[in-house]
RNA sequence: GUCCCCAUCGUCUAGUCAGGUCAAGGACACGGGCCUUUCACGCCCGCGACACCGGUUCAAAUCCGGUUGGGGACGCCA
């Protein structure tokens, strides 16, 4: 082990959606691991689910990374020696790989449709196994396998796990993890549009881009074995597994964004202050080893070691970082502060969205902040008198139950006021309730007022974090109304 | 269900690797008080945890085993 060589690591977020707490979590992470040893932070973008991918969320999470303060050494926007940093833009690289796993055969091509998977899988669980698919393609004869894929038959490429034995790896922060070889199904390592699953695109990307370190959330931990069977399938090294912990909803189960805000735009938008957010961060399963609470990016580099990390799944406790956030803001000097306030609440970016749907509702400009509070403001009161004054047909009961599918189908509509719009009337519809009920239910639950501007333009403006947020909060304090 | 991971106050954690200095320390939240024209801030006090059962040892929060509990994974998503 001398021939030390030099640290690279990665983030590797997919732009779907959202940029996410646990993004900047696990960049932090990597990016204090870097620093401390004098890495490099790479930034790669893992765009290769076509159907859920998005330019926007791309830019979205370069902005949200670059606010917190998470600046990459190399990515998709600044380039490197070992690009292109996209993975839609390394199909050929991917296909070749392929190849290589289909000659020493590693992999096999499988002509299952999606039914046909479906009740396999249902077999699987039935016969309480732990096992997906159950290898019926991989029975093929090779010569018929080559001939229905050059007669263009639709097909995805698995890998051909070892059928006996186990697979381990050392993980950093846990020691040795094995598995026997049975548990684990013939992974898809190319899709049938051609483009690599994670598993294939991660494994040829970290080892053609160098990286030393895999640090990554603990969800990946169960299919390291079938990404190190194919290290050993392409005769690489792997790199050192560490999988860090969770963090976790209130109720302990893995963080998600109908139980607690999980944008980093979110807490943008109510006030958090970037290095609030990494303070907040890098004190959740790591310390400093002391009682220092309140510590900058700095600090926390220094004092960095995977030593420190414990492993419990910790919870995130929006008011440790409201706290937090509280402290840096009295310590900070009143220039420093008022300028803050100004990029921020007062950005020209922020005004300039808000003030198409107040401008004809204010007389001067110092109406202007009371008419825009529920955009930026984390506990928004909510005057329960007021909603359940305007329920006619239902009860405070089932209004909760209402809104809270609204909440859960609403996941699936683009945020934006016309489809937003579209949805709402149509689940009125589907609910058979008057539209006046339901959507003064969702105003005043949204935005804590009778009078707003338009509902959709408002809630668009809001952003879905704030609004999931706002309206699961009614839900629970209309389950307490009591007639 | 199967496999894997985890386990100190309600929450974040120190202590665990190198057992004794721990009748377990700090912080958030919560309760009370002080300060104060109010509210906050600040300060003080309080509440509050080694999941359980065995084993090893002179000695276990710390090591070992089991149980229980929690979480994750089991997708042509990452």
């Amino acid at each position: 082990m001398t021939d030390k060589k030099p640290v690279r690591v990665r983030i590797a977020p997919s732009p779907t959606g959202d940029p996410h707490v646990g993004t900047a979590y696990v960049g932090l992470i990597n990016f204090a691991f870097a620093r401390k040893n004098g890495g490099r932070f790479v930034l790669r973008i893992e765009d290769t689910d076509r159907e859920r991918s998005t330019p926007e969320s791309e830019a979205a999470i370069l902005d949200s990374l670059r606010w917190v303060g998470l600046e990459w050494d190399e990515g998709p926007d600044k380039g490197g020696d070992y690009g292109p940093y996209r993975q839609s833009e390394r199909s050929d690289l991917y296909r070749e790989h392929i190849r290589t796993l289909l000659d020493n055969g590693s992999a096999y091509p499988c002509f299952c449709t999606p039914e046909e998977l479906g009740s396999i899988r249902k077999r699987q669980r039935e016969q309480k196994k732990n096992k997906g698919y159950d290898g019926t393609c991989r029975r093929i004869e090779p010569d018929e396998a080559r001939r229905r894929m050059d007669a263009g038959e639709p097909h995805t490429i698995r890998l051909a796990m070892p059928l006996e034995g186990e697979t381990g790896f050392t993980d950093r922060l846990r020691g040795e993890v094995s598995y026997a070889n049975d548990q684990i199904d013939d992974q898809i390592l190319m899709k049938s549009d051609g483009f690599p699953t994670y598993h294939l695109a991660n494994v040829v990307d970290d080892h053609l881009m160098e990286i030393t370190h895999v640090i990554r959330a603990e969800e990946w931990i169960n299919s390291t074995p079938k990404h190190v069977v194919l290290y050993q399938a392409f005769g690489w090294e792997p790199p050192v597994f560490v999988h860090l912990p969770l963090l976790r909803n209130k109720d302990k189960s893995k963080i998600s964004k109908r139980k607690n805000p999980v944008a980093l735009n979110y807490y943008r938008q109510i006030g958090i202050l970037p290095e609030s957010m990494l303070n907040f961060l890098g004190m959740l399963g790591h310390s400093l080893g002391d009682d220092r609470e309140v510590f900058d990016l700095e600090e926390f580099i220094q004092e960095f070691s995977f030593d420190r990390v414990s492993l419990g799944g910790p919870v995130f406790d929006v008011d440790k970082l409201l706290w937090l956030n509280g402290v840096r803001i009295r310590d900070m000097a009143v220039p420093e502060l008022a300028s803050r306030l100004r990029e921020s609440l007062f950005s020209q970016e922020a005004v300039e969205r808000l003030v198409p749907l107040i401008r004809e509702r204010i007389d001067s400009l110092g109406e202007f902040p009371d008419k825009v509070t529920y955009f930026t403001l984390h506990k928004l009161p909510i005057p329960m008198e007021l909603m359940v004054k305007g329920l006619k047909t239902r009860t405070p009961a089932e209004m909760a139950t209402l809104l809270k599918k609204c909440v859960k189908e609403m996941d699936g509509v683009e945020f934006a006021a016309e489809p937003l719009e579209e949805f709402l009337k149509g689940y009125c519809e589907e609910k058979d309730i008057k539209i006046g009920e339901l959507f003064m239910a969702v105003r005043i639950a949204v935005t804590g007022r009778k009078a707003t501007p338009p509902l959709f333009e408002t809630m668009e403006a809001l952003g879905r974090a704030a609004v999931t947020q706002r309206l699961l909060a009614a839900v629970e304090l209309l389950k307490q109304v009591r007639l």
